[in-house]
DNA sequence: TGTTGTCGGTACGCCACCGTATGGCCCGGG
DNA sequence: CCCGGGCCATACGGTGGCGTACCGACAACA
């Protein structure tokens, strides 16, 4: 029961999709065209060209990577440390792949297109900037606070590069013994 | 003064670079010939076909990265803790950026090649183990010196992707402050 | 001087991808 | 009925990469 015309959105999320697994290398025009059964007749109806599209997919990306960020860390009546975890357990582990995937994919895209490059400096700073706030809401020191939310990061985003081979449940006490290291604080027995 | 006729080794070493530059994607028979400044002719010479050289590449890292990692973890008469901040110096920030380079595009390619994430898995049960030895010389119990190899290994790699954006003296003082945090313990006033 | 082996150049066919030009289909408005 | 626009198919030229077949330069060596 899919809509029998495609649009942009259609085309996104298929790029999204290849971008997940395989890199912005294998968002190809035709290999996409392929994917959602038409021609690549279609795709150039609604794309100027290639470069249209992937911009797309950076503007798209930043802002929905913004906007999340400011809803998970947006504390209604929450402890800050409360905040922390679920943000954690949102990015930590095997929970949602596909989001681990288009994250290390974008960061790898931005090691060599400086505009990808400027789009994760953005979210990087609001991220950082957000989860920084949490932390000093927990009493630290501005430096502290900055700290440890550069930690927080660079761990979320290095577990999901660290090979994950045999032994699942030797990992998990692991990534729960680094959640209390992280986030400091007495909950979670 | 460079050996007038090319081996092996010249090609691995134009790769490698190729490799840090732009992925795998970019390791192209045509291209490191025209940086090398021969034809393919002689690629074919000294590869049977592109594999070849991939699958060089990746034995080659392998047992290098796990020589190194040997070493720079035995502790001749060394405290753990001072091999460990060794350690994070070494692949830490702004120092050896083609290294850390090779590191995430070689991780970028496992997530999409079996054999390179099994060789990238052997790679890290080495690393981990090695520092987890460390961790568990400074007294910690097994289950937690695992999980602080986890944590260490994790900040490293996610470090390096973390975009570095402006403001490097806040990153600089961050950083000091992860390590401290990273490798317990009073030194590095 | 002829022979053999090492190393690289030249030229070709093949394929995947990009972008364009153009034509066809279908559907609503007049 | 027809017609105009949204949406897609078809067909084409161009490019860049892979792998192969074959040729040439050059050194060692007898």
């Amino acid at each position: 029961m899919e809509a029998k015309t495609l649009n942009r959105e259609s085309w996104l999320s298929a790029a999204f999709s290849a971008l997940a697994e395989g890199g912005v290398e294998q968002v190809r025009v035709e290999v996409l065209a392929k994917r959602l059964k038409v021609t690549k007749g279609s795709f150039y109806w609604h794309f100027r060209d290639r470069m249209e599209l992937v911009e797309a997919m950076l503007e798209g990306w930043k802002v929905g990577r913004i906007e999340a960020i400011k809803m998970q860390t947006r504390l209604d009546g929450w402890a800050p440390a409360d905040r922390l975890r679920d943000v954690l357990s949102l990015y930590g582990g095997t929970s949602n792949p596909r989001g681990m995937a288009i994250e290390l994919a974008m960061r790898d895209w931005a090691r060599r297109d400086p505009r990808a490059a400027e789009i994760v400096a953005e979210v990087d700073r609001e991220r950082l900037r957000c989860v920084s706030d949490l932390f000093a809401g927990m009493g630290l020191t501005a430096d502290e606070a900055f700290a440890r939310a550069y930690l927080f990061y660079s761990f979320i985003f290095g577990e999901g590069l660290l090979a994950r081979s045999a032994a699942p449940d030797r990992f998990e006490k692991a990534r729960d013994i680094c959640g209390r290291v992280l986030v400091p604080g007495d909950a979670e027995g």
